[in-house]
DNA sequence: CTCCTATCCTGCGAGC
DNA sequence: TGCTCGCAGGATAGGA
């Protein structure tokens, strides 16, 4: 989806008011005639950056963004932003577990204020991942989906990065050493590198910007291939429950 | 404070 | 075939 130059906000048609949470509509509304300055991304929120403030969008799981011409209108779409050069750009969400919010120019926000770093940025380091993860007690593989410990690693690349770095999921966080700690922090990036270069994981809906599937869901190794042999031994992949969601690991590769 | 659970929402696939 | 049920995902409220 190509933006124009800084394209101006005309005005919002709210199918819905609401998504996953109710959206403000009427602060969302005191952004028309505004320019949209950048869009920017910060963990998985879109910020649609204009002088008054910030569009605030979390895809969730089903989530996308495209220009939706006249008659271009599909089920599903929730929210269009019409813009004066008379392009529309629509949010649509079968699932409707996005986000959409207004957040102020001081950039505070009750989803954003608490993040920790990047997973592929230069503050993303191992030592204060190392105190990070020694700090608590929990399972290794909810603290790396905690996002207050690192942003970005949904429950997919939790459970890839810790097949490659060869522990298990359900080790205690406080339990790692500095060694496996550097591992796991060098797998995140791997992982997260490799499955952007493949366009991502498309298992449901999820699709690139210009709506090719990702390819990189045929690369997992333990994700969704439970009593599948690992490709590194032959044993099988198992499954179990951890904080409501599943983790795939090979019990002999990963300890 | 930390940690855990339930909840949000809808579509789809498995099993009967 | 048509139905029910469980699950998928990220974030967060609320309780222990």
């Amino acid at each position: 989806m190509m933006l124009a130059e800084k394209p101006q906000i005309e005005d919002f048609d709210f199918r819905r008011p609401d998504l996953r949470g109710p959206i403000p509509v009427d602060r969302l509304r005191e952004l028309r005639g505004e320019r949209i300055l950048s869009v920017r991304r910060r963990a998985k929120f879109l910020l649609f950056e204009t002088a008054r403030g910030f569009i605030l969008s979390h895809l969730g799981m089903t989530g996308s963004w495209r220009e939706v011409s006249e008659g271009g209108e599909r089920a599903h779409d929730h929210v269009y932003i019409r813009l004066a050069d008379g392009r529309r750009l629509g949010f649509r969400d079968p699932r409707r577990f996005g986000v959409m919010d207004f957040v102020p120019l001081d950039g505070t926000s009750p989803h954003l204020d608490q993040l920790g770093p990047e997973p592929l940025g230069e503050e993303f380091e191992v030592d204060e991942f190392f105190s990070r993860l020694r700090s608590t007690a929990r399972a290794v593989k909810i603290a790396i989906m905690d996002p207050r410990t690192v942003v970005g690693v949904g429950n997919i690349y939790a459970s890839e990065a810790l097949f490659r770095a060869r522990i298990r999921p359900s080790r205690p966080g406080n339990g790692l050493s500095r060694s496996e700690t550097a591992r796991l922090h060098r797998e995140i990036r791997a992982i997260l590198t490799e499955a952007i270069e493949a366009g991502g994981s498309s298992i449901s809906d999820y699709v690139q910007a210009d709506g090719a599937n990702g390819r990189f869901q045929d690369r997992f190794r333990v994700y969704d291939r439970e009593g599948e042999p690992c490709g590194l031994c032959g044993g099988r992949v198992r499954r179990v429950i951890q904080g409501g969601r599943s983790s795939f690991f090979c019990p002999r590769c990963q300890r």
